[in-house]
DNA sequence: GGGCGCTGTCATCTG
DNA sequence: CTCAGATGACAGCGC
């Protein structure tokens, strides 16, 4: 299980490093939440009795984690929660503008080589308005570079090159409208030859730019060679970066396996108004593993069911149509949500912690004890001072104090230490030791040998040079000086039922009786004083290591995060050259190459690509001036 | 003499 | 209700 999680919680991260990269917003939190408490219950269900911190004041505070009061993990959460608080102040890490990410290009044969490469492009505004796009076409059919789309129209359409401005989404679906029909009036005229990378991309007509001037058509406007590596490299970024990622952490040996398309990854960076939630298309990201889904994931902009495994997935699918709620950013999200690993610390965190809490788990109390050991020590001082032949062993099952206090007894007890005979060793550790016992050491089961802890040793040590008779605990003397047949240790530690009946057979006043469950329940208590100190100081330790761990773990974060980002700001700058080359291809309504500097490329969310004015102003005029356009050429028609 | 750690004990809560 | 266990708080003790 510890494997399982530890490899489900890696895959994780790399899935969610993964949809940073491509744009997409995880959201780890709300499958979390809602998962990994019960996980945590379920694995660490017997692991409670290693640590039974009753966190009574806690319960149920741990930011809605149901998580149990004796849970140890609660230990952890607050611990890794830390930690990765500290890895979240160390900065917002780089943003990436989404769109780096989602493009898909049309690769076309393309004879116009003279690319205008002077175009400096202006990265002062990178503001989508997708009220102001202008969606550009080749005219020709051979130089229709892009102009993509995600949805399932894979006919290719060669048309004059047109510049749609549209104002708002009625004015584009009036648009689409006349787009329609001019495809049903070009579609004879000149098939595209249109090397599709990616499935189910066409180019659909748009309006013209100019109802007056056609722009001269772009003869086989063909890309450049690092087109296609750029292509190609997005092509396979998910491998790649699933390769930086295993560079980086070798132990990520088993990640989630999934298979992300990245046309399907599209997605349009801003406006919502863009989306058209009636596209078809394949999900995001298919995980090849068909889990139930996280029913309680709210759709937010989609409604559609929850079919994915994770409530990532079901974000990933709102991507579709809630381009909002994208943050093309590889962001703080990666390590905002890894905060689980406190949670998904349990399935990530150091194998050694693992390995230590599984072997005491495994071996758990079964080793104790110092429980009793102090007891013990004064239970034989008072109950056998004379048998110190006698084995702690046997005097733990209490046949050493038994028989001393047998031949010690009172004229009082002797009348009933027959009765109490056969309360054998046996018993006690049945009734006694089944539980609550922290570490008995294993030595202790398995051998005679007891090892008693160095202030035992100390006062034997003590007692034996200086021929002191051993201190004896206050209970101690009084129970001596009641002169019973049982010793304040068989007091304590024997059971309910034949401490009672010790009570009744026993000729005792009230107060004596009293007094008598008086030692019983400090004898217990002071058990479980040493029990609880002991868990706490283990507790502390293991809190030590785990911090250690979690150390090391936000370090090699910090490293891969690093990594990524320059890896994404690389692909960046080459898909920023590249765009101004597809822009150089493309002509305006003058028949001038689009400069860098005024147009950028957009992508919608139904895969188109479209030509946008890279400023607010500018783009609102060409888009009026593109709309009257397109009227004055309706007109014309 | 004060600080610190250990230990025992009490009170209280939970199961 | 009783009992056992866990734990915080307090006090005593020794170093």
């Amino acid at each position: 299980m510890h494997h399982m999680k530890k490899y489900f919680t890696e895959g994780l991260i790399q899935f969610t490093i993964l949809l940073s990269l491509i744009g997409v917003r995880v959201d780890v939190d709300t499958y979390l939440n809602g998962y990994f408490s019960p996980l945590i219950e379920t694995d660490g269900g017997p692991s409670s009795a290693f640590i039974q911190t009753p966190f009574h004041h806690y319960r149920d505070t741990a930011e809605g984690h149901q998580v149990h009061p004796k849970c140890p993990e609660l230990d952890y959460f607050f611990a890794s929660r830390r930690l990765l608080n500290e890895v979240r102040a160390l900065g917002s890490p780089a943003r990436f503008p989404t769109r780096v990410s989602a493009w898909l290009v049309h690769l076309v044969p393309d004879d116009n080589s003279d690319v205008d490469e002077q175009d400096d492009l202006d990265s002062g505004n990178d503001e989508v308005n997708t009220e102001n796009i202008r969606e550009v076409e080749n005219d020709h059919g051979i130089g229709e570079a892009f102009a993509l789309s995600l949805s399932q129209d894979t006919h290719t359409t060669p048309g004059p090159c047109r510049a749609a401005a549209e104002l708002s989404k009625e004015d584009a679906l009036l648009n689409q409208e006349d787009d329609v029909k001019d495809e049903e009036g070009q579609e004879e005229t000149s098939p595209a030859l249109l090397n599709q990378l990616t499935q189910s991309s066409a180019l659909e007509p748009e309006d013209l730019l100019s109802s007056s001037s056609l722009p001269p058509p772009l003869s086989g406007l063909e890309l450049p060679p690092q087109w296609q590596d750029f292509l190609s490299d997005f092509d396979h970024f998910d491998s790649m970066d699933s390769q930086h990622i295993s560079d980086l952490d070798a132990d990520l040996h088993n990640p989630i396996s999934y298979d992300v398309s990245l046309q399907d990854a599209m997605v349009p960076s801003t406006d919502s108004t863009t989306c058209r939630p009636t596209l078809s298309r394949a999900p995001l990201f298919r995980l090849e593993s068909t889990n139930s889904s996280h029913s309680d994931q709210p759709q937010s902009s989609s409604g559609a069911p929850p079919s994915s495994l994770f409530p990532m997935l079901g974000n990933s699918s709102r991507n579709e149509t809630s381009p909002s709620q994208m943050g093309g950013y590889l962001d703080e999200a990666v390590f905002e949500h890894i905060n689980m690993l406190d949670l998904g610390n349990l399935g990530t965190v150091d194998p050694q912690i693992l390995d230590r809490m599984q072997g005491e788990t495994d071996a758990p109390w079964m080793e104790d004890s110092d429980s009793g050991l102090s007891l013990e020590n004064s239970s034989r001082s008072a109950a056998s001072p004379s048998t110190s032949s006698d084995s702690f062993c046997e005097e733990e099952g209490g046949a050493t104090g038994y028989s001393s206090e047998v031949e010690s007894l009172s004229s009082k007890g002797a009348a009933c230490a027959a009765a109490y005979r056969d309360w054998s060793p046996l018993n006690l550790n049945d009734h006694i030791w089944h539980d609550h016992t922290y570490s008995v050491p294993q030595a202790q089961n398995s051998t005679s040998c007891w090892v008693p802890p160095i202030k035992t040793i100390k006062q034997e040590v003590k007692s034996e040079d200086e021929s002191e008779p051993e201190e004896m605990s206050r209970d101690e003397r009084r129970v001596q000086a009641l002169g019973l047949p049982f010793s304040a240790f068989q007091i304590i530690n024997m059971p309910v039922e034949d401490f009672l009946e010790l009570l009744d057979r026993q000729d005792l006043s009230v107060s004596e009786v009293t007094f008598l469950r008086d030692v019983r329940r400090r004898g217990k208590n002071k058990l479980a004083a040493q029990n609880c100190r002991k868990r706490k100081l283990d507790a502390i330790l293991g809190l030590q290591g785990e911090v250690e761990g979690l150390a090391a773990q936000r370090d090699a974060l910090l490293r891969q995060r690093a990594h990524t980002a320059k890896a994404l700001s690389a692909a960046a700058e080459r898909f920023e050259a590249l765009s101004r080359t597809v822009l150089n291809h493309l002509q305006d309504e003058c028949g001038q190459p689009l400069s860098a500097e005024n147009y950028t490329l957009h992508c919608t969310a139904n895969g188109r690509v479209m030509v946008q004015p890279r400023t607010s102003t500018t783009s609102r005029t060409t888009v009026t001036s593109g709309k009257t356009a397109k009227r004055k050429k309706d007109k014309k028609h």
